[in-house]
DNA sequence: TTTATCTACGCAATCGTTCCCGGTAACGAT
DNA sequence: ATCGTTACCGGGAACGATTGCGTAGATAAA
């Protein structure tokens, strides 16, 4: 407390959150900044007589080292960016929260951004994110990306890059997913099972990796069980049903067809959501009108009129094991060769919104 | 091109992620770093040709100026901290969104770290964030919290922070809320008008502002009309709802006293879900049996079976408006001594769970 | 006594950038 | 010829921490 600012004296000026660094420790003890250092880090060269000194007065005024000073040294900053469509959904706040739960226990924090499904803001926060000197970086690509400069110039440079969810095959880095081919099937194998014969798929944008196996899923599971593939029965959103538009745009082509389907099978949470509403909406009747199945984290997918039957993804898992795979490739110290490509089991849940045809 | 690393040698080596510095600039150019950062800085000291050829050469091998290296010297680091129970929580991502808009906007990124309802986690945040070196800390607190040793500490040494929704009366800052008392007397006005006479409230944790305000407007509501106040009708969720558990207690209570409630308040997002999940798991009707009404940002209780009766607050232009308050602070030259306390209004929504009693 | 060894510490460079001092031309004014 | 001014630019110290190297002093070995 005999600590005297300039501010102490002119207690108008702005109080400037002054931290005490290692400095001040050598001053007062009279020692030099380098034995404080090595006294703090517990070298062997310090005394035990002067690291006791050290600790006891760091420990009293509180000192916390430096961490911009230490990244500016070692080059690394210990945080980690993700990249995300939207924090305001669920499967991508769930994966978020396994991605902190492994960040925090490893000492690396995390900053989010958020593409909003656009591609210029996803080269924007790539940019944004590099020049703030993190450390490695967690992607779910943007539904409109599909020029990966971007990235491509960070990971040609050895920069570590996990994908997860929404990967790209140009490039050779770990990637985590979920298995959405058998996703699909499931789902759509479920409602063939349950009595429906035109199933139309409601989709994400074309672009995205999910798109393709959901839709390789739903194909297959027709396939399989000798109904016809029609292309006329999909629709693509291009913002994955951000947009109420889009949905109905959507909706209202397929009910516009000579034989209308009697199930949908939406790949995204806000295309299953705004499908929901759509039919709300049109009061058509789910499953009577139409069955209705989708991918969706939600945690009230119960409660909604009708229950929702989903597919639901490990999305903490997820999270959890893309960190363990991008920490992992930081702190190696030889360049990562063999990339992972993890891929987790979803899960059907068979709910009032697909119940069986009498 | 002519750039060879040592690594460009040695493949094997880890191939350092290594950005180009004011010094390459200056080497390749033959200038001082002192010249190259006045002329990048675009000072009046430079002559138009050096800065001409520095500005090109730069643009040319794309530097982008390191932000560790400018944070330690400027003793800023242009990322401001957020602190909240749950992203997964659509009010909390919603107003994160909100923070970003302005954040990004004005160059500072953020750090998100979620105290899950633990007071100790909370502490260990704010002890993180503060070390990480950011320039002001956004927080709505925990609902353990009490004990607010942990943000005084960097207040009194003027640390810039705005508290928002869940806010603190012993500190002298910003703070920025919904009208709560009004939401909730609203609400309870609106079961009132619609028939119902025995309303329960279903509160958070008694030691967040936001749950004394929501239930004094509860209580004034009840006595503007007449009714009476009875305790027993009113139960709290230490967790606000996170745990099914509590609120599945809490619903016990209420329904084991001789005259039963014919309405239930509920006053956050998750005691509102788990509430009605309850009623659905009981079999219980609402409103037939029981209305439901409760605060909630989810955007998709109007597809819930029955569709709810919900307060709404504007969590987006929560999280702008903290943000803008807290930017100002941080960049105010003068120690700011007028602190804000600015009131949104929050929005009601008739649905049908508080539908008329016939 | 001389030399080698070890202990315990300080000096200074480093990371990338800014900015306070200088310094050196060129030029016009006296 | 000398001085003051202006225009431009470089040297070097900071910011906070780590670390290779040097070395004073003490002790031990010869």
């Amino acid at each position: 407390m005999s600590f005297l600012s300039p501010e102490a004296f002119y207690p108008d000026l702005k109080m400037k959150f002054e931290a005490v660094t290692i400095k001040d420790i050598a001053r007062e003890l009279g020692l030099s900044t380098s034995t404080v250092s090595r006294a703090l880090r517990d070298s062997y060269e310090i005394s035990p007589e002067t690291k006791k000194k050290v600790l006891e007065y760091s420990e009293k005024i509180n000192y916390r080292p430096n961490p911009i000073a230490l990244s500016l040294k070692e080059k690394r900053s210990r945080s980690i960016g993700i990249i995300v469509c939207e924090i305001a959904n669920s499967f991508f706040s769930q994966i978020i929260n396994g991605i902190e739960s492994i960040a925090y226990d490893k000492g690396y924090n995390v900053i989010i951004a958020q593409s909003h499904e656009s591609y210029d803001r996803e080269v924007l926060n790539v940019q944004y994110l590099a020049s703030r000197s993190i450390d490695g970086l967690l992607v779910s690509v943007s539904s409109e990306t599909q020029d990966l400069e971007h990235l491509k110039n960070l990971h040609e440079r050895g920069f570590p890059i996990v994908f997860f969810d929404r990967i790209v095959d140009e490039m050779q880095t770990h990637k985590v997913i979920v298995d959405n081919f058998k996703g699909a099937y499931d789902a759509t194998q479920h409602l063939i099972k349950s009595g429906y014969k035109n199933i139309a798929a409601l989709a994400g944008s074309e672009y995205l990796s999910i798109t393709k196996e959901r839709l390789g899923g739903y194909r297959k599971a027709l396939e399989d069980h000798n109904l016809v593939y029609d292309e006329s029965y999909i629709q693509h959103c291009l913002h994955g049903g951000m947009l109420y538009e889009e949905v109905e745009n959507a909706l209202n082509e397929l009910l516009k067809l000579k034989t209308k389907p009697d199930a949908i099978l939406a790949s995204a949470d806000k295309l299953t959501t705004n499908c929901l509403r759509y039919f709300k909406k049109l009061k058509i009747k789910v499953p009577d009108d139409v069955a209705l199945i989708g991918f969706s984290n939600l945690d009230l997918t119960d409660l909604l009129s009708p229950s929702l039957s989903v597919v639901r993804q490990p999305a903490y898992e997820m999270g959890q094991l893309s960190t363990e795979l991008l920490i992992q490739q930081i702190e190696s110290k030889r360049p990562v060769k063999d990339f992972e490509r993890r891929i987790l089991p979803p899960q059907l849940f068979v709910r009032e919104s697909t119940e069986k045809i009498n």
